[in-house]
DNA sequence: GAATAAACGAGACGGTACGTCTCGTCTTATG
DNA sequence: CATAAGACGAGACGTACCGTCTCGTTTATTC
């Protein structure tokens, strides 16, 4: 199977084709909105106004306005979590963490909270960040790993998806669960908890 | 002075006094809603007409149906986290994370999940849910980080919320942004990648 | 006959009697608000605020805020119309008219009309108003009848209750459904046209 | 210029035009209710319901449910008054005075009495009635009239309003204010009272 | 260049939950 | 025992937002 059809590219569909105005408007409108007012307190009208789109159309492409927050919030932010690859695991999880905390205390950081937050009531939402947020920033830290591991700087005995999460988790439960700082020292301070391990000797 | 300051005991409020049955039955009715049919579908009106409460009695007494979704969680789980204190470290924080992930994985965990996410658009729920959930659960990590290091068993150069977030902050992580399984043997996973670190030797 | 039996007075009954003060501290407060926000707008939380009294005190003595409208208007008014009886049925028409014209005029006339409104929704209102305002004053309108007809002055071929109606009527009729005026001449004009009838000759 | 201004009828608004159907759904639907339950006992959530119109669109259109009630009331009623025109100002009367009674009479009676109840608290509704329907009744009887004094059957000292008043009046103060008949009889009675006078000779 | 087709903006629509308000009842402690 | 204070159940109110629909218009391909 030689890869089929592919629908779209030269479909030269009839009819008026989809404004590409529309859709990035629309997108702009909803990112501005969700760093206003916050992702709850936007609405579909107030994005319909502001983008001069009108709400059928909003509905025609998305099926609500937290589908079009995803993709504003995907489309607003450097979506390709970037692999450091220092050449050493401590030094590469050190970047990849400060990254993320930096993003988690930045403007689109609380956006960033509000989706996670309402994905806990919309699994489509949540498929949608799992896939196209959590998923790339797992896989950078996986690649840490690997390479670490060939290395020989990290254990062996321990499965790979902990060794993300005990890296990753840490900041994740600041943002949503408490007001604890997200700043670069907090970051190393974890990293560095990390891999030395709690217990002693 | 011998009278002590505690300015309501002896009141004898003047008036018809608060009916304690209303309040339990509401707080009886938003548990069962928010377990059926989740926290967001959950009505004020079908708390009121479930419970048999006035809806305006309900909004005098909390400020909107999230504020009742707290209350009632609260009191409708064992908001006491039980301290284990075996004698190590170690088990005493497996006890503690394996507790957590049952409590995520039950009936509740999914409630739970709903209110994290609901408090990121609710500053007033945030810092409920922080002073009553997360403040005693951290303070059991606390408690157990304590007693460790005077034990001799912990490092002492680590700061111990960065600890305790090591602990706990996975199983959140994995709850909220994952579909990563949630059961005892990741927890003793998690404790003991936390204890031992992840950098070989 | 030397006023008989009147249950009450020497039943010197048990308990603490009624307070006088409640049920003129309520209908003062009620006639009060009755001027300032309108019968409608009158709340029985109000008048139990401004009097002083507990709304189940109200509700005790008065089935509802318009049984309290009723007797707070009665009281405030002076309800014993008044008979002229200046020997000229005509001019005792106008004089009665001429009182009836500046009663609708003055600050009770807005409260009367309300009442009038309101008992067309509540039967009772209606029964209260019919037996203790309409009658009285179409009593007097009788009695000028009589005593004109018993003159000579006046035909012996017509309804006295139509005759009351020709010379009440029209003032009601402007009150309740115009804005036309309700002032002296008016009544002079109505009672003259009433007298002599509108045909030539 | 011959096209005449008239901004409207090919004025091709945008957007979806106003539900003709909803609009006279709304209306029925209020109709019904007002002969049913009464102005009062009319919910606007029971008018959404019957008509299968949204509250929200109710809303749009209509301040409240008086505003609904009024229009509603005048569409089912042959708003339009008849003007006898027999070439005696008294049968025109006769009869005019007549349908009055037959309608207030009639189920459209006690609703029409609610609406002016209700407009003694409403202003705007008042504004309504009294240029819809009290107008074009006066109007009927100043067309009598003018036809009267026309053709010398009527006297010429006396004020239009004040004549109309006279034979109008009567009828509404007994509807409004008494539990006087509203027959044919009593109508033919008023006329006859007013046209002759009350006065002997 | 006319016909066809789809997407578009504007905005009205049905539905539903919200939070407020008033009614008339009740439950206390007080006089 | 009547009272004042005030909490209560019931239920209508008017608002807001959702997601759908119905217009007339615009922009493309197809004949």
């Amino acid at each position: 199977m030689t890869k089929t059809v592919d629908p779209d590219p030269p479909a030269a569909r009839v009819g008026r084709p989809r404004s590409e105005r529309s859709r990035s408007e629309v997108l702009r409108a909803a990112s501005d909105l969700m760093r206003e007012v916050g992702l709850r307190a936007m609405t579909t009208d107030e994005i319909a106004a502001r983008s001069g789109v009108g709400k059928a159309t909003i509905y025609k492409w998305w099926p609500n306005k937290y589908a079009v927050a995803v993709e504003a919030f995907l489309a607003a932010m450097d979506t390709a979590a970037a692999d450091p690859d220092t050449g050493s695991a401590e030094r590469d999880f050190r970047l990849a963490l400060r990254g993320i905390m930096q993003f988690y205390r930045g403007p689109n950081g609380r956006v960033f909270a509000q989706l996670i937050g309402e994905a806990q009531s919309h699994p489509d939402i949540a498929a949608e960040l799992r896939h196209h947020l959590m998923q790339p920033r797992r896989e950078v830290g996986r690649a840490i790993w690997d390479r670490g591991v060939a290395r020989g700087e990290l254990r062996t005995d321990i499965d790979r998806e902990i060794a993300v999460d005990l890296v990753f988790g840490p900041a994740m439960y600041r943002l949503l669960a408490t007001d604890a700082p997200l700043d670069a020292e907090t970051a190393d301070a974890i990293v560095a908890a990390a891999m030395r391990g709690l217990a002693a000797v």
